[in-house]
DNA sequence: TAAGATTGAGTTGTCAATCTTG
DNA sequence: CAAGATTGACAACTCAATCTTA
């Protein structure tokens, strides 16, 4: 499985650069991920706790529906499902139904929530820009959102294909 | 929590483009390693499987440390050697361990082991291209691959710090 | 019938404890 | 004592099945 194949072409492999490409990013995902993890640890909120506390207080009224968070944060509707179950336990959020759609659900954050996303914030922010956005230039930003959109597109085009 | 700080500025927040290029590039991350791990299903192949293989076939005998293992791929050591000992089971690598280091564990592909990488390949590589290779230009790869450099070296040079 | 959501069972991953060797 | 590795208990995630409403 030697490949040296660096002048773009053969389809049936990637180039030296395409997987290592893959490789570096893969990896930095998942350190910079773990890292946000244990920065969060003292906080008493998990990195997926933030961000579900996160997406919540982007709205007004803190509160999100189920297939939202689905759909925005990549999560199967299952692992959702679970995940607010465990955070209301702990008081961070509550289930409430909606009332136009008698299927739906919405996440709604709690004032016990609110406070815990706030007083992790800062912090978490900090870690954010140290560990990865202040690492970069303008132009490194614009190019991974370009990226990732040029990806997602793809993909939602593709989802019916197995 | 608005926050329309396009310009740098604030060390306190994320502006709204620093904010969306991390959720996107979350989300690429989340939604192309599901679809590569569908696309693999038929194999009888994980995507995390196929890591592990794929590492093993990068060395010419088909054997790695889990050390480093642990290093290449950002998995805890609890995890690769959980995931081994499952993989194992199936039959497709084994455990050796090393002569030089007595504390050292090798992982080594079997004979079964290289025929699913092989036979898993070919449509692996057909959907990493698809859906990710041959979307992006030369200079996009570059892109990549310098930015989670320069993550990963700012990671590796602040292990220590809480 | 499909879409939103939940549930339970099984799989995978983490964390802390332990064992062995450097 | 530190480094490599494994183990077991627990937490998180996935997948398929189910329920309810559109």
């Amino acid at each position: 499985m030697n490949n040296v194949n660096e002048i773009s072409g053969d389809p049936r492999w990637l180039s030296d650069a395409e997987r290592e490409a893959w490789k570096a990013l893969s990896l930095m995902q998942l350190q910079l991920t773990a890292r946000l993890g244990q920065a969060l640890s003292g906080s008493g909120l998990s990195y997926q706790d933030y961000t579900v506390l996160a997406g919540l207080t982007d709205d007004p009224d803190g509160r999100m529906r189920v297939v939202e968070f689905s759909r925005q944060l990549g999560w199967e509707k299952s692992r959702v499902s679970h995940h607010v179950s465990r955070m209301i336990e702990r008081g961070l959020v509550t289930r409430e139904s909606c009332p136009t759609d008698k299927r739906g659900a919405f996440v709604v954050i709690t004032a016990e929530g609110r406070r815990a996303i706030e007083a992790a914030a800062p912090g978490h922010v900090a870690t954010v820009r140290k560990f990865f956005i202040d690492l970069l230039d303008e132009s490194q930003v614009e190019a991974i959102q370009e990226i990732a959109d040029t990806v997602l597109t793809n993909l939602k085009a593709n989802c019916d294909e197995r």
